[in-house]
Formats: C-alpha cells, structure tokens, sequence
DNA sequence: GGTAAAATGTAGCACTCGCTACATACCAAA
DNA sequence: TTTGGTATGTAGCGAGTGCTACATTTTACC
C-alpha cells in the first residue's frame, strides 16, 4: 500500500463537514444515521461510536454549521460600514438571497420550527445563532446611527420577517414591506 | 343493537378536526398514519380510505387547519379598528401570544420550513395563508391609515419577524426591535 | 516482535413507516 | 333474494430507523 496511515485520517474533525455538508443538501430532520454515514464515508456503526449517540452528533453538527454560517455572513457582507440603515438592510438580505446561503436558510427554519415545537437541543442552537447575528449587527450599523443598538434589533426583526416572506416564495412581498417601511 | 347507524358517523368531516388537533399537538412532520388514526379513533386502514393517500389527507388537513386558523385570529383581535400602526402590531402580537395560538405559530414554522426546504404541497398552503393573513390585515389597518395596503406590508413584514424572535425565545429581543422601530 | 487499543465489517434486534391484500360485514336498491 | 357499493378488521410487505454484539483487521507503542 502507498498510503499506510489513511485510516487514522477519520476522526470528528472530517466527519463533520462531510455531514454538514449532507444536512444543508438533504435537511436536519431526514439526516440520520446511515445516510448520514455514507455522506461521510463510514458507516452508522461508526458514527456511534465516535460521538456517541444521535443527539450529541446532531449537537455538534449544530455548533460547527453556526459557526459556518457566520462565516459566510462575513465573506459576503463586502468591506466597510454601509451609509444607511437601509442599506445595511439591502446588503444583508441580498447576501442571504444568494444561492449558496440558500442550504443555511432552509436548515435556519427548520431549527425555528424545531425551537417552537420545544425539541431539545434546537433552543439553544436557535438562542446562539441570534445572539450572533444581533451582535454582528450591531458592529455593522451605520458609523453615525443614533441608537445602534436598538436599530440593530429593530433591523433584525424587518431582515427576518423579510427573510420569511422569502422562504415562502413572496419575495414581491417581502420588497413591497420594506418599500412601505419607514426606513 | 340499539344505534344501527352508527357507522356511517364517520367521514372526513369527523375525522379532520380529530386529526388536526393531533398534528396542532404532536407537529406536522411526525404525523404518521397510525398515530393520526388512533387520535381519530379508527385506524390507517380507513384514513387510506378516505383521503386516498398520505399526501392528499395532509393537504386536505392543511386547509382545514388554514381555516381554524383565520377564525381564531378573528375572535381573538376584537372589536373595532385599531387606532393606530402601533396598536394594529401590538392587538396581532399580544393575541398570537396567547397560550391557544402557540400550536398554530409551531405548525406555521413547521410549514415555512417544508416550504424553503422546496416539499410538495407545503408551498401552496404557506402562500395561501400569507395571502389570507395580508388581506385580514388590510382590512384590520387603522381607519385613517394613508398607505393601507403598503402599510399592510409593513406590518406583515415587522410582526412576523417580531414572531419568529419570539418563537426562538427572544421575547424581549422582539420587543426592544419593535420599541425602535419608527411606528 | 508482541500486544493492547482503536477502527471496521457483518449481522442483527425490535421498532415504525406508508400502503396493500383479503375477508368480511352492513345496508339499500333491484 | 340477489347484487353492489360502503365500511371495517387483520395481517402482512418491504423499507428504513437507532443501536448493539461479535469477530476481525489495522495501528501505535513498548
């Protein structure tokens, strides 16, 4: 054999992206374990053994998309503090219009909906993916707003309804609202 | 036997609202046929029967439960047109806050998620909806309103995003996003 | 080189899933 | 009384679920 030591290459740190990788393509609530496993190159057998149980892998599957998702958010806002509100607005939502955050969108709602049913483990995972996008919010306000802080909430709550408008298909909605807002 | 006619009791109309207060309870996703069966006291067998196959008894469920919805966002808004923007949101927010409406926002998200995920049938229910919630809230705008139809957007826009804060828990988050916002 | 630990394959458990086949009942019209 | 549509129970199919037992191979270390 050429290469000896591939084996040992398998641990938590290669499985998650393949994983993550299957759950943005297929969802969170068709993933389990076998399919999840062929995504990964291993078996169910395996995945088991390496975290566990389900819960704990879907835990931390949860964690490394949220931080994932952050990153895309970063790379795509573009460089500088935009001049308005509005066009923060603009720039975040025609980011997350675009087709690679489309995958994150669909796994976003799908926790929502997890979090509003009361399952275990998305409450969290919901909590700290807020907190992020509101704190990065913040930090990407207008260099002149007024109230950074509450416009930051005041945004995220029009990006998100905007969002849902969106993900059901009423994009000429979501536009028309934000035409009529008063921002 | 003394009540002859017993059987025929048993059609879709008395099987929907049994099943749908199971799917308001249990979620939309993990309504499988047995289950839905046993809460409307029959069995697979005959929901097959009825509706032909999973997929038409969800849809034919989905409108049902669209109707109950609207009627309970009736009876709830109370009476009279409200004053202002302001009030509009908050008489919407505080009435989908009530202990009644919280299996209704879980089935809601359920579906937003169905729909961005792009499952059959689940786009057409949510659209459907939106469209039946936007002409309500037209017509629920303030008498004096100078932009009812924009304004309607508006509104849609900022309380469903002040809805989904809530459904991650972030109640006081979707508060503060409404308290700066320029209604 | 020997050995313990880690990794993996195969097989299987007990369960649920949507759906169907088959055998009945029941009741009304012909 | 026969016929035919409606209604129902029982049993089962093939596929998929999370998870485990057991045996085997590979790796790392002494």
């Amino acid at each position: 054999m050429v290469s000896a030591a591939k084996r040992s290459e398998m641990s938590k740190d290669t499985l998650l992206p393949a994983m993550a990788d299957h759950v943005l393509a297929h969802g969170l609530s068709q993933a389990s374990l076998r399919p999840l496993a062929k995504s990964a190159g291993t078996s169910d057998r395996m995945l088991i053994y390496h975290f566990g149980n389900k819960e704990k892998l879907i835990a931390e599957l949860l964690d490394y998309l949220a931080e994932k998702y952050a990153a895309a958010l970063d790379q795509g806002f573009g460089d500088g503090l935009p001049m308005t509100r509005k066009e923060c607005v603009q720039r975040i939502l025609s980011q997350s219009a675009k087709p690679d955050m489309q995958p994150f969108m669909a796994l976003w709602w799908e926790i929502v909906a997890g979090c509003a049913r009361g399952i275990a483990g998305y409450g969290e995972a919901a909590q700290a993916m807020t907190e992020k996008l509101l704190s990065w919010l913040e930090a990407h306000m207008p260099a002149d707003d007024p109230d950074p802080q509450g416009g930051a909430r005041y945004l995220l709550t029009l990006v998100e309804g905007s969002q849902m408008l969106s993900a059901v298909r009423q994009t000429r909605l979501a536009r028309e609202g934000l035409v009529a807002s008063t921002l």
